[in-house]
DNA sequence: TGTACATCAGTGAACGCGCGTTCACTGATGTAC
DNA sequence: TGTACATCAGTGAACGCGCGTTCACTGATGTAC
C-alpha cells in the first residue's frame, strides 16, 4: 500500500540510521539488506524504491556515521576551549567504551579496512569526512594553521590506528595499545594529571 | 592420487603463503577457498586435509603475514643504527607503495578492520603479531625501556591508521595523510632532510 | 469540493549466484611382513 | 629386497545456505478535471 511522501522520507531516514549502525558493527558486507531494512521496521522488497542498489546504502550510511562523530566532535568545542575539547575527544575515543561500541562510534576505525577494497565512490565519501574530521580536530592544536592541520591529521590517525588494532587483539594487547595513546599518558604514568593546567 | 609428505608440506607452504597474500588484498571474506586453492595449484576440494575450516586457513596466513613484514623490519636493524632503522622502515610503511600493495605489505593495515568483528583466535594471533612488531620497533627509539615501548605503540598506531584511511580516500586525502605522518615532515616542510645526521 | 485514475511505497515469493563444506573416487605413498 | 595392503593427498561433482536483486501485486496517495 502506497504510503505518503512524508512517511518515505521518514523510512528512508531510519534505514540510513540503521544501516549505519549496523554497518559499522558487521563490516558493509556483514550488513545484509533484509537485516537492516529488517532494524528500520520494513521488509526488503521495498528496499530498491529508496535506493539504486545496496552500494548506494553504504554511501549514505558513511555520510551519516560521519555526520555523527563530527557532531560530537563539535559539541565539544562548543562547551570547552580548543584544547580541551580536542583532549576530551580523544579520550572518549581511545576509551574502552569506543572500542566496544562501534555501533555508534567512529566510521574511520570501523570502515577505513573494507572501504580500502571498495570503489572510487565511498572512497570520496571517505576521504571528504576523514578531512572534516581532521580540520575540526586541528582547532585544538598549536601551532600554525599548516602545523595544526599536520598535528590533527597524526592524532587521528594515531587514535583510528589504536581503536582499530586495539578491536582486533586479544584484551592485554588491547588495553595497553590504548593506554599508550591515551593524551594522559604521553609524558611518563607518574603524574597525576598532567604539568600545566591549560 | 596420493602425494608424498613432503610434497604435502610444500602444498600446505604454498596454500598458506597464496592466502596471505590474498587474505591481505580482498579481506578475509573476500579470499574464497576455492581462489586460495587455485593460486596454490590445486582445486578446492583438497583444502580440508590441510585445515579443519577456512577460519584455520586464516589464522596460519595471519601469522604468516606477521612473519613477512616483522622479517622485513628486522633485516633493516641488521643493516642499520637502531634510530635509522626505524625511521627508514616508517617511510617505506607510509610510502605510496606500500598503500598500493597490500598483497606484501603490513598485516594491520590491511586487517584490522575485519579482525575486529573476527574471532578470538584471530585476535589472539593478531595482538601477538602487533606486540612483536611493537617490541622490534621500540628497539630504535629513545628513552626508558618503558617510554621507548610506549612510543613505539602509537608510532605503530599512527602509521597503521594513515595506511587504512589512505587506502580508503580519494587520491588527494590519501595523499596528505602520508605526507603529515612521514618523518621527514614531522618538523615543518622546510627544511631537505633533517637537521642533524644521526 | 468530488470523482476518476495514475502513481508508487511497501510486501513477500522467487531468481541466480558464489560461498564453505561434504563426499565418492583415484592411485601413489608408506608400512607390515 | 619384494609383496600385499592400508592410508590418504588431491580431484571434481554436489549440497545447502544466504546473499543482492527482481517482480507481480496491493491499496493508499497524489493529481487532473
Amino acid at each position: 500500500m502506497r504510503v505518503s511522501q512524508d512517511e518515505k522520507d521518514r523510512s528512508h531516514a531510519r534505514i540510513v540510521a540503521a544501516a549505519a549502525r549496523i554497518v559499522r558493527e558487521q563490516g558493509i558486507e556483514g550488513a545484509s539488506v533484509t537485516e537492516v531494512m529488517s532494524e528500520a521496521g520494513l521488509t526488503h522488497g521495498g528496499f530498491y524504491r529508496h535506493f539504486a542498489d545496496k552500494d548506494a546504502l553504504a554511501d549514505e550510511a558513511i555520510a551519516f556515521a560521519f555526520g555523527q562523530i563530527l557532531a560530537a566532535l563539535r559539541s565539544r568545542f562548543e562547551e570547552n576551549d580548543p584544547a580541551t575539547a580536542a583532549m576530551d575527544f580523544q579520550k572518549y575515543y581511545l576509551s574502552e567504551g569506543h572500542v566496544a561500541n562501534p555501533g555508534m562510534g567512529c566510521p574511520v576505525a570501523a570502515l577505513a579496512g573494507e572501504i580500502g577494497r571498495g570503489g572510487t565512490a565511498l572512497k570520496k565519501t571517505f576521504g571528504a569526512g576523514v578531512g572534516r574530521l581532521i580540520r575540526q580536530f586541528a582547532a585544538g592544536m598549536p601551532g600554525s594553521d599548516a602545523a595544526r592541520r599536520a598535528k590533527a591529521t597524526r592524532e587521528v590517525a594515531m587514535m583510528a590506528g589504536a581503536v582499530m588494532i586495539a578491536r582486533a587483539s586479544d584484551p592485554d594487547t588491547a588495553r595497553e595499545v590504548l593506554l599508550a595513546c591515551r593524551p594522559s599518558e604521553r609524558r611518563g604514568p607518574r603524574s597525576g594529571d598532567g604539568s600545566a593546567q591549560a
